[in-house]
DNA sequence: ATAGGGTTAG
């Protein structure tokens, strides 16, 4: 066990430890049961100390590992030196477990859809999927579908294509009545490995393990399963569903059957350590085994490595292992691998919206005869989509068609998503309506996205609505799914309302109606789309009349925060373990609400999830800063394990909380030690500020600490920079395009104060003024009293911290 | 044939 506790990591949830394991594999699991269980019953709340001393960082002392530039890909040796390195653990951790946490769950549900990237299958075998999904009710109809197609399917490829398609549909039991179908009527064991692995893979991405196990033995004891691809399939399988020792044994299980495993092989053998938290040590004798038998890692090799170091805390080992991975030339020799490489490339720079990048690559696959697949499609489908470029997204979605790439779940559930986010709602909902017909079934990322959508509308009660339908139709609503839920409470009631136009507003209702129009026809054509589907695509239509600023907001605030509690029992009903999103998305809330009395019914919920956060939500809240300092720095050193979004977010919701119940010193003071910790990364210097990571609360009391600075600058008989800037951004990073939330906060502020900023001629999220200018401003008689804030709640202990930590003494 | 895409907290 080396000198890793089990439960260090910031992504301790592990979902897949509900999963019963199948009987015959309890045996010999010691190791799981270390490593699985979290010991800690999760709905206890613990008992706050806050005399509880700080937690001390990860110690830096350890050995460095020894990863330098030297390595080549001839000689690939230091890994042994990646030794794990003690990390502290803390008793936050269990629920502050990162973003990585619903992935796996979520990748659990319905068809992890992977289809044939070549189009190899023919029309015909299209024609009959289309049959089999909609005409064949049970195995006997199936066997008729079949033997009708039987004459016209072209060989296993054709077979293999209609296995993957119902895969995608959700319909394993189809999926292998065809499956035992075709392997008695191929004659070549070579094709029967392919059905084999593809069958196997198939039921892997659904989850069913024991049934893949079943379809290897067969085909061992067949004779035809004794390729490495089957047992990479099973491997990849067992990975997925959390039975990583199973994943080992049968890889460990490959010698006795002369199989050597291949690139992927270790890919899924190395995936599945990271799932099922196997030591890094461990994993890292398996990745020298590879470089052993000279099977060079690639990008996912890498990457699934650093999930392990992450997953255990093993930051340095993480970072070294990047810096090999530069070293080793990942990036510069991506194009002489393989299309995998492509598409993890591709969609690394369709996320960073460089298209130049992409186009090139896209040109480089097809130069190179390596076709798109549904993968590569779908990098490109979000790149853009992500981009707003709508256009590029309806092209290339055009293009996969006519490539006869079938779209999957992941490409409906990307595209819904973006043409949602980007209010095209009738878009998304005539994509949702094809999705339906191409019988795919929606899964929980899917439903998640969809109440977002609603949610980010201020449609919270129907996006309840929508919760209760996917826990109807069988699909578990994981944390992600109530943390839109959440932070989407209150939003109705502070949205602002659009200055109407007239004919504009006319031409919406128009639509709506249309909307509901085509909605009535859905109904009367019949089975295809189902209760809760009719359901979504009325919430887009309402989302399109929406849009008009129709809504009625009287008592909506009410009705909601009923609801929001009902979220929360459901919650705890199902035992959804919260996150660090969660603790953000209830203090956002209460950021919300009107009275304190709402506040405090939110924050009781925090206390049920979390007592140390509430201890220091509260604490701050009530103005007993001095007892809960200590307690809120040891936080803060857990929030600062999170990727940098997680963490600037958990700040931002604190300190807008604070500030809105009017705790503005204790805000300036959390903002300030977020800064301490470049939590937003480059946010002053002398001559700027840049606030826009920041929420709208910690932005202004970042002000006030800035220009209580640039005082101290001024009155120890220094010149201010000619040109002082503070920039909000407008609304380029936000969610909601335009949105300018923080600049119209800051705006009020400055002008508020009178401070001499006016508002940048090209550039409205930026406020400038001159050295001079200021200078003056601050000498005044006046500015002092402006610039100090003060908390609206006080415990008299902190007067005598507050004047020992008198700002301008604060280590900035 | 086996790996790799999508959702929340700005």
């Amino acid at each position: 066990m080396a000198s890793t506790p089990p439960h260090c990591s910031i992504t301790a949830t592990k979902p897949y430890q509900n999963h019963p394991y199948p009987q015959n594999q309890l045996k010999n699991n010691h190791h799981r049961q270390t490593h699985h269980q979290n010991p800690q019953p999760h709905w206890t709340t613990h008992k706050v100390s806050l005399t509880k001393p700080p937690l001390s960082p990860s110690p830096r002392n350890a050995p460095k590992p020894a990863a330098t530039s030297t390595t080549t890909n001839q000689n690939p040796k230091p890994f042994h030196s990646l030794a794990p390195l003690p990390s502290s653990k803390s008793e936050l951790a269990p629920n502050f477990s990162g973003r990585r946490s619903t992935r796996f769950v979520s990748k659990m549900h319905f068809g992890r859809p992977k289809i044939n990237m070549s189009t190899r299958h023919t029309s015909v075998a299209e024609e009959a999927l289309q049959h089999a999904i909609h005409y064949a009710k049970d195995d006997k109809s199936l066997d008729s579908v079949l033997l009708n197609f039987e004459t016209k399917l072209c060989g296993s490829d054709d077979y293999t294509f209609l296995l993957r398609e119902l895969g995608n549909r959700g319909e394993w039991s189809k999926a292998i009545h065809c499956f035992d179908f075709a392997i008695k009527r191929e004659r070549k064991k070579n094709e029967q490995g392919k059905l084999a692995s593809a069958m196997i893979s198939i039921l892997g991405r659904l989850g069913k393990v024991d049934l893949a196990k079943n379809i290897f033995e067969t085909a061992l004891n067949e004779g035809y399963g004794n390729t490495v691809y089957a047992f990479s399939a099973l491997i990849s399988a067992y990975g997925r569903s959390g039975y990583c020792d199973e994943a080992i044994r049968v890889f460990d299980s490959m010698k006795k059957f002369n199989l050597k495993p291949n690139l992927v092989t270790y890919n899924a053998v190395i995936d599945a350590c990271g799932k099922g938290g196997v030591e890094f040590k461990r994993v890292l004798e398996i990745f020298d085994d590879m470089l052993k038998n000279g099977v060079q890692p690639d990008r996912i090799t890498f990457n699934s490595l650093l999930a392990v170091c992450s997953r255990g805390g093993l930051w340095e080992a993480a970072r070294n292992l990047f810096s090999e991975m530069v070293n080793r030339g990942i990036d510069q020799d991506i194009f002489t691998y393989n299309t995998v490489s492509y598409n993890t490339v591709l969609s690394i720079y369709a996320k960073l919206g460089r298209f130049e990048e992409v186009m090139d690559i896209c040109k480089e696959m097809e130069s190179s005869g390596i076709r798109k697949d549904v993968v590569t499609f779908n990098a490109l489908l979000g790149g853009y989509g992500k981009q707003w470029k709508y256009d590029e997204v309806r092209r290339v979605f055009a293009e996969m068609k006519a490539a006869r790439v079938s779209p999957n779940l992941l490409t409906y559930s990307t595209l819904i998503d973006v043409y949602s986010k980007g209010g095209l709602y009738k878009e998304a909902m005539e994509l949702f309506r094809e999705f339906k017909q191409a019988g795919l079934k929606a899964d929980v990322v899917l439903y998640s996205a969809l109440i977002d959508a609603l949610c980010k509308n201020g449609l919270v009660e129907s996006a309840v609505s929508l919760l209760d339908e996917m826990t109807k139709e069988g699909i578990r609503p994981n944390v992600v799914t109530y943390n839109c839920i959440i932070d989407a409470f209150g939003r109705s009631a502070i949205a602002e309302c659009p200055v109407e136009d007239g004919d504009r507003d006319i031409e919406l209702k128009k639509e709506s109606s249309n909307l509901n129009k085509v909605l009535t026809m859905d109904d009367k054509e019949g089975q295809l789309v189902g209760r809760a589907d009719n359901q979504i695509i009325q919430f887009f239509g309402q989302l399109a009349a929406e849009k008009a600023g129709q809504a009625k907001k009287e008592n909506r605030c009410r009705q909601e925060i009923l609801c929001i509690l009902s979220v929360f029992q459901k919650m705890h009903e199902l035992e959804i373990k919260p996150n660090v999103v969660t603790f953000s998305a209830i203090l956002n809330a209460c950021s919300r609400c009107n009275s304190f009395e709402d506040a405090s019914m939110l924050l009781e919920e925090l206390r049920l999830f979390d007592n140390q956060v509430y201890g220091v939500a509260h604490g701050l809240l009530m103005g007993c800063r001095e007892n809960v300092w200590v307690q809120a720095l040891s936080l803060f050193d857990e929030v600062k394990q999170m990727d940098s979004s997680t963490a600037s977010a958990f700040y931002n919701a604190l300190t807008d909380m604070l500030w809105h119940f009017g705790q503005k010193r204790g805000a300036q003071l959390v903002v300030l030690e977020g800064k301490r910790r470049q939590v937003w990364e480059n946010v002053w210097s002398d001559s700027c500020l840049d606030l826009h990571l920041m929420s709208s609360g910690a932005a202004r009391a970042m002000v006030h600490a800035w220009l209580l600075n640039i005082r101290a600058v001024v009155f120890e008989g220094h010149e201010l920079p000619k040109l002082l800037s503070i920039l909000t951004g407008w609304g380029k990073h936000s969610k909601v395009v335009g949105d300018g939330a923080v600049r119209r906060a800051i705006e009020g502020l400055l002008t508020g104060m009178g401070a001499p900023f006016w508002v940048a001629r090209c550039n409205l999220g930026r406020f400038i003024s001159t050295g001079p200018m200021v200078a003056a401003w601050l000498r005044e008689s006046g500015t002092m009293k402006v610039l100090v804030l003060h908390d609206d709640r006080t415990d008299s202990e902190n007067s005598r911290f507050d004047k020992i930590s008198d700002l301008q003494t604060l280590p900035l």
